[in-house]
DNA sequence: ACTTTTATATGACAAATGTCATATTTTTAA
DNA sequence: TTAAAAATATGACATTTGTCATATAAAAGT
C-alpha cells in the first residue's frame, strides 16, 4: 500500500491540513483502485460510505433528469475529493461519477474521514470551503442556464474546459468530451450541439479534428460570455 | 434587545446547537432590523461580516445575470440563515438579498461566530449540512433548469411554492412573486411566464385573482414535473 | 378622485431550439 | 481486415420561446 505522506496530489485537496499521524492512519485505512474510462465509480442513490480522493484522471458527475437523459453537473480531476456532501449530509450520493478517461482513485473509509473532522479544525474548515466553492460554483451555472442561450453557454463551456483542464501540446482541450457529454453539459440537445461547433468552426473560433477541440479566437468566444 | 434564549426561530436554524452560555452571549452582540418589503439586505459583491438570522418574513437571493437581468437563485424563510458561505469562504456574497414582505432580521457578526465554530462541534456540523442541503437543491434546479422547458419549470415551481411556504385559508400561495419575480425564478420572460399562467388558468390547473395564485389541481400539475 | 406609473395580459411575429430522418465517419469487435 | 455498431454531421421541419407592440388593469402618488 502506498504511502500518504509520499502522495503530492494530497496537497491539492482538504487532505493538505492533515499532520504526519493522521497521513501514517490514512494509509492503513484507504484502499487504493484504477478505474477504466467509461467505469462507473458510484451511482445516483447509492450509499458510497467513505470519500473518494483522486489520484489521477477526470471524471463527471452527473444526474439523471425525469426525461430520462444525464445531465453533468460537474467535472472533477487529480487532487480533488468525491462524495463529502453525501458523507456529511449522511445521505446517498445525489449524483453518479463516471470516468472520462482512465483513473486511479483512493477510498478513505466515513469513519476515518469523521475522525479527521472532530481533532483537525483546519481540516474540516478547508472541507466547508470546497463544499462553500461547490456551492458558489452552483450558482454561477444556475444562472447561466436561466439566463443564457444555447451559443453562449457553449462558448462559456468550452472557455471553462480550457482553463480548467488545460491543453495538449496540439493546443487541443485536454478533456476529451464526446457532442453527447458535451451537450449534456451545456443543457440542449446533442444536434444542437453539434449544429453550433460547426458553426463555431465556420466562423474560425475552434477547430475541430475528430473528437479534438481547438479554441482559436479567444477573445471572440470570450466576448460571447459576457 | 431580546433575549435569543427565548427566540423560536433559533430552533429552526443551525443556532439551536448553542448552549445557554453562547446564546447569552450571543444576545449581547447581535444587532435587531426590520426591513420592509423590497429593501436590499445586501448586494452582490458587497462585504457583509456576519450572517443574519431571520427572525419573520421571505426573503429572495438574486445573481444578476451579464445580460443585465436577475435570477432568483433561492428563497429564504423564517428560520434561516443568510450569508453562511460567504462568510466561510471568506469572500465578498455572491448574491443580493432582497426583502419580499417585512421581515425582522438579527445580524450576528462574523467574530461571534467563528467563536461558535471553534468551540461548538455540534454546530459546525449544522452549518456544514445546511450548506451542502443547498448544494443538493442547487444540483437539483440546474438538472430542472437544464433539461426541461419552461412549461414544467413553472408547474414544478409553483408546486414548490405551496410546498415549501404554504397557503393562505384562501388556498393562494402564501408566498406572492410578482409575474417577473416568478419569471427570473424558472428562467424565461415575463411575458412567457404570464402567457402560461393564462394557460394553466385555461386548463383548470391554477386559479389567478391579482397576484394571487390558487393551485387547483395538485395531481395534473406534478404530472407535468416527472 | 384623478392622474401617473407600474404590472398584467395578449397578439403578431421572429428567432432559437428540438425532433426526426438520413448520410457519413469513426470506433469497436469478431 | 471486415462487418457491425456507435458517434458525428446535416437537412427539413415543428415547436418552443423571446421580442416588440399595444391594451387593460391595478397600484401609487398628488
Amino acid at each position: 500500500m502506498s504511502k500518504c505522506e509520499q502522495c503530492i496530489v494530497r496537497e491539492f485537496s482538504s487532505l493538505k491540513a492533515l499532520t504526519k499521524n493522521e497521513l501514517v492512519h490514512l494509509a492503513e485505512c484507504k484502499t487504493s483502485r484504477t478505474i477504466k474510462k467509461g467505469e462507473v465509480i458510484f451511482e445516483e442513490g447509492e450509499n458510497v460510505n467513505g470519500i473518494f480522493c483522486i489520484k489521477d484522471g477526470v471524471c463527471k458527475l452527473t444526474k439523471l433528469s425525469p426525461n430520462g437523459k444525464d445531465h453533468i453537473v460537474k467535472l472533477v480531476t487529480k487532487g480533488e475529493l468525491l462524495g463529502q456532501r453525501s458523507m456529511i449530509s449522511d445521505e446517498p450520493v445525489n449524483l453518479s461519477a463516471v470516468a472520462l478517461e482512465d483513473m486511479e482513485v483512493c477510498f478513505i473509509p466515513k469513519s476515518e474521514v469523521m475522525s479527521f473532522f472532530d481533532k483537525n479544525n483546519q481540516f474540516s474548515m478547508n472541507v466547508m470551503k470546497t463544499i462553500c466553492g461547490d456551492l458558489k460554483e452552483a450558482d454561477d451555472l444556475m444562472v447561466n442556464l436561466a439566463q443564457k442561450n444555447v451559443k453562449d453557454r457553449l462558448a462559456v463551456t468550452l472557455l471553462y474546459l480550457q482553463d480548467t483542464f488545460g491543453k495538449n501540446e496540439d493546443n487541443s482541450l485536454k478533456v476529451q468530451l464526446s457532442r453527447d457529454e458535451l451537450a449534456s453539459m451545456i443543457g440542449t440537445a446533442t444536434e444542437s450541439c453539434i449544429r453550433l461547433l460547426s458553426e463555431f468552426k465556420k466562423l474560425g473560433l475552434i477547430e475541430l479534428s475528430g473528437k479534438k477541440i481547438i479554441l482559436k479566437d479567444i477573445s471572440q468566444l470570450k466576448k460571447m460570455t459576457v
